[in-house]
DNA sequence: CACCAGGGGGAAAGCGCTTTCCACCCGGCG
DNA sequence: CGCCGGGTGGAAAGCGCTTTCCCCCTGGTG
């Protein structure tokens, strides 16, 4: 990035232009330091601030000790509707408190996750919400406890959305419950015979769906070994190549189970693209219950979280829990059948190939 | 927000701790400066930082005249997906230039817009990107403009996507030309009656949208008169508002344009809850093409941008361009036609009431 | 009339870092 | 043997702001 030259107006200009000290300008812009300036004089030096398109050095502010108000936010895509809708409900309470909101992407890389909550750091930030799941790697998980217990120890707040298995205040969806109750609603329907389209079980939150899912068909008595597990990437892609592995292998399953919505979409468009009806040949089933899902055709059944709330709910708990307590806040995973799961048909032989 | 207390680990914390001045452990971590320092101190130097858990502090880094890296994002939602593909661009090439985004979400506010536009100052962003429609306001387009032009002098960069008026680079999707290529394929379909739900005519792009859509209508010979104009929020609930005054009016429109596929969504529901058929009795339009449209039953007939294009060009305009400079990068909009458009039946009309 | 309280302003000390400008130590050269 | 120059480390001057002291002036009080 380019470096910015001086050439700016300082608080120094402001004050020599009205005839006052620095400090005198700074209390009669700022209002600080429990102080009062005159009236008359503080009305002339504000004149004069703007009269010089004065605008104060945030990073000088900062520096100087004045509050940041800035806070960090890691999501894995800001396009994914899941995310967008967390960032929303941390946005908002943000806003309300008067901070702005540093967004990092990290297209699910570990290594620059931990590298935004260094420089959210860096920032003094005031606040560091993760909002994506959490890896399955010791290294990555003892890499960012100590990230985010010093960012505690030294005043900042944090908080994490989905399960990180972190000291720290977590927002959690109920992704073991939902999925679980997906499973015995589809037993329930008559299916027996399951894939999974899972994202890369390194990802905590996929690994508690998938679990929970297993769990709940395993307790009603399906045989796990007939469950196809389908790997793939946790997005759009992922969800088409799953869908594809799912036909290419001739699978015999009569429901799959994406652990995303996203990756129920992609593989919703392989398989209209194949031809297999939905639900007649296969009942489709996403999480997360973004607002696409209701309006597709046939509409798509999911567990809906509340999203936005759960923003909301993390952005709260990093800015109002010290470094004592992390605190859990339970989200509750409610499945919603739609049109896109029905009972298997009596005879759900089906060819595979592409 | 909380103030920060100290308590960090500093920069000079790390030089007593190895035996060295700030500066030499300056030199040491940061390589700063054009200078070496010895191998094996530095490697000593760089050992107590990590010990110590040492994170420099981006604030004073940025005083002490370093970069800042960040650049100022301003949509109007985020969860709109328009925006948040705009914004994925936008994060790309900053991630690309090492660069962090800061989101502002101004939920369509003027006042909250430029207040956004100062923060970002205030840290002194080394671009700003000003991501939704302008507004039709002369005092807000003056002091935006103020702001923008003492951004660029002062060496940051900045950018706007949609037609601001404001001499400085832009990102101009083809919002003239799309709609009215739209009104064209309506026209030629045998549709001779419309109505249009815009958002409030003082954003600028749901005014040229508007002037393309009538403007081609005319061309067509279409009165004008006959155009039925639902001025609603810019926004899925304004969509829906629109479809009720148009149901409740009891419209002989067979054809619905709707300036934002957002909007469109909304009217889609009220549509099809009321039993409006879609294209039979009504054809809907929307525009955008956001990802959620061709999936739709019908797939919705709309007009593509390259969201995600103009996002990385708004971003290479604002860091590549001087103040002396205001180049135009114009995207071309394509009309696609889906099957939420047929021609209108033999006879219209349609009761009205919900 | 001396004294004190308090309002209003200024001087100056940092906040943590980068970056000149110096000082020093060596080896090499005339 | 005196000097010079390159390679290294340190001292110190800010960057722009906030905030703690400190000071002065005014006016009320014993």
């Amino acid at each position: 990035m380019r470096i910015r030259p001086g050439g700016q107006v300082t608080l120094a200009d402001v004050a020599r232009e009205s005839g006052v000290s620095p400090a005198t300008a700074s209390r009669a812009l700022h209002g600080g330091g429990g102080r009062v300036v005159g009236q008359d004089l503080r009305e002339r030096i504000v004149e004069v601030a703007r009269r010089l398109h004065y605008v104060p050095n945030a990073h000088a502010q900062a520096l100087a000790g004045g509050s940041t108000a800035t806070v960090g936010l890691v999501v894995h895509d800001i396009t994914d509707p899941y995310f967008a809708a967390i960032a929303r409900g941390v946005i908002a309470v943000a806003a309300e408190r008067g901070a702005l909101v540093t967004v990092g992407t990290t297209f699910r890389s570990m290594e620059r996750e931990l590298e935004f909550v260094r420089t959210f750091r860096a920032q003094r930030a005031d606040a560091i919400v993760l909002a994506g799941s959490g890896f399955e790697d010791a290294d990555y998980r003892a890499a960012m406890r100590e990230e985010l217990d010093h960012q505690r120890r030294t005043g900042g707040g944090c908080a994490v959305v989905s399960e990180h298995d972190l000291p720290v205040p977590t927002v959690l969806p109920g992704n073991r419950e939902g999925a679980a109750g997906l499973g015995r609603a589809l037993v329930a329907m008559g299916h027996r015979r399951f894939a999974v389209a899972g994202g890369p079980p390194c990802l905590t939150t996929v690994r508690h769906r998938i679990e929970g899912f297993l769990d709940a068909l395993a307790a009603c008595g399906v045989p796990l070994c007939d469950v196809e597990l389908l790997d793939h990437p946790f997005s759009e892609d992922g969800g088409r190549a799953a869908a594809r592995e799912l036909l290419d292998r001739g699978s015999r399953a009569t429901a799959l189970f994406c652990v995303s919505d996203v990756m129920a979409l992609g593989a919703l468009d392989v398989l209209a693209a194949a031809g297999v009806a939905v639900p007649d040949d296969l009942s489709v089933v996403g999480y997360n219950d973004v607002p696409m899902m209701r309006r597709l055709v046939p509409a798509v059944s999911t567990v809906r979280l509340d999203l936005e709330a759960m923003g909301r709910s993390a952005m709260e708990l990093a800015v109002d829990h010290g470094s004592a307590d992390a605190p859990v806040v339970r989200f509750p995973a409610e499945v919603v059948l739609r049109a896109s799961t029905a009972p298997p048909a009596a005879v759900p032989a089906r060819e595979g190939g592409r």
